[in-house]
RNA sequence: GGGGAGAUACCGAAGCGGUCAAACGGGGCAGACUGUAAAUCUGUUGGCUCAGCCUUCGGAGGUUCGAAUCCUCCUCUCCCCA
């Protein structure tokens, strides 16, 4: 995968770059919105692509394993075809399940046993199976499979899953070497640096993925609850590590804010659940700021969702009535709701992108951020 | 006209002598949410000068040390029969 940077911000580590897939390029910095199970939740492919303006989207390994299985995506000839999007599609290996299921699962330095949260069934990851389902998956960029370690965690703890998710890495490394495409078009294997809030493991683990030489890298085991001042001094760590002319992907991030000022540090791709599930609970991120739809205040508020927005909802739908469907809980809410902060999310990567090219990036980032990261 | 059942907080509905400002739902209000076990979860929901006090269980009296709970009358609702 090639990745060309047209742009490296004088003030910051901001760059504007683009990289080529066999379903399109991608133009960074960029915001991949999240479709766990196949499906962007709430949301239409076609709306996905001509209303949110998204260029990548996300699919788990985990989920789409355990429903609809391999045998129905793989005879539908891929995730892309089962789903109808034609874009790239990055998966997340079900690293981020090891976290998040942590209860329900048994980790060894094999790999990982996971009871189903859906019928309690147990199933066997390792780094080469989980390459294999990605394989069937068609995913255009696959992650490595590794631990994302909770937070808080103890050192000696993060040390002995930093060597896990390394012994992962170099298997799923060889296995992806030794495997191939199923459905004709390339997939790039990206390796996730972990080493929770040490600054010492996340340089080791910085190093090691950098000597890979993989298509691009990624960051992870961040914003799992740990202080935000955390997040950004170990993300500014591996960054001043992480390969330059690589893509750098910042996993699970975040907020309007925490993308800005992680573009600044020389991010590249983000993912998270954010803007779709808080616009579920009501949560709308704005030109304006932050404000929940549900509170009383919007009852008869009869102007629009977001008067400087750019999503087609935004001047269509006034405030009063998203909240009437979202208290009601209507599903058209839902729907309203996350195509308004999708957009507004690939919106504000778009405006980056922009200001960077035009030399202009730190000042607006940081008049950006006050702006739409209060609560109005 | 005769017989029966019932009136509890915003709504529904428990409670049937003290541990009741009153369970539980719903609704209301607010909060959380960061590689999605999430169209989920949490808090709160009589008033105040708030570790205490005041006013509340249809209304008015009464019994009792003590009443949402027992008695009397009244008002109103619903059901059955005529």
């Amino acid at each position: 995968m090639q990745f060309k940077i047209s742009v490296r911000d004088k003030e910051s580590k901001a760059r504007a770059g683009e990289f080529r897939t066999d379903h399109g390029t991608v133009k960074t910095p960029v915001f991949m919105p999240v479709g766990t199970a196949g499906a962007v939740k709430a949301l239409h492919i076609p709306e996905l692509e001509k209303d949110t303006r998204a260029q990548i989207i996300l699919g788990n390994t985990y989920h789409l394993y355990l429903r609809p299985g391999l045998e129905v995506i793989e005879a539908a000839g891929g995730l892309h075809k089962f789903n109808g999007w034609n874009g790239p599609i990055l998966t997340d290996s079900g690293g981020y399940q090891v976290y998040s299921l942590a209860h329900k699962r048994k980790l060894t330095e094999e790999g990982v046993v996971f009871q189903s949260h859906i019928d309690g069934s147990r199933h066997n990851f390792t780094p080469e199976r989980v390459i294999d389902i990605q394989r069937i998956i068609g995913a255009d960029i696959i992650m490595a499979f590794d631990e994302c370690t909770p937070y808080p965690c103890d050192y000696d703890y993060a040390k002995k899953s930093l060597k896990i998710t390394h012994d992962w890495l170099d298997r799923c490394i060889k296995h992806f070497g030794a495997s191939e495409a199923k459905y004709g078009y390339q997939q790039y294997l990206f390796p996730i640096v972990q080493g929770s809030v040490y600054k010492d493991l996340r340089r080791e683990s910085a190093e090691f993925i950098a000597a890979k030489n993989a298509a691009g890298n990624a960051i992870g085991g961040l914003s799992v609850g740990e202080p935000i001042e955390m997040m950004v001094k170990m993300t500014e760590e591996v960054c001043n590590i992480l390969p330059e002319n690589k893509p750098r992907y910042l996993m699970g991030v975040g907020t309007p804010e925490n993308l800005l000022e992680s573009i600044a540090l020389g991010v590249d791709m983000f993912d998270c659940v954010m803007p779709t599930r808080n616009a579920r609970h009501g949560m709308l991120f704005t030109s304006e700021g932050i404000i929940n739809i549900k509170n009383e205040k919007w009852k008869n508020d009869f102007s629009p969702l977001d008067e400087n927005g750019h999503s087609f909802v935004d001047r269509f739908y006034s405030k009063a009535y998203l909240r009437h469907l979202i208290v009601s809980g209507e599903m058209t809410g839902a729907m309203i709701a996350s195509l308004h902060n999708l957009r507004f999310y690939t919106w504000l990567m778009e405006e980056a992108r922009e200001k960077i090219i035009a030399g202009d990036f730190r000042h607006w980032k940081d008049s950006q951020v006050k702006k739409i990261s209060r609560r109005i």
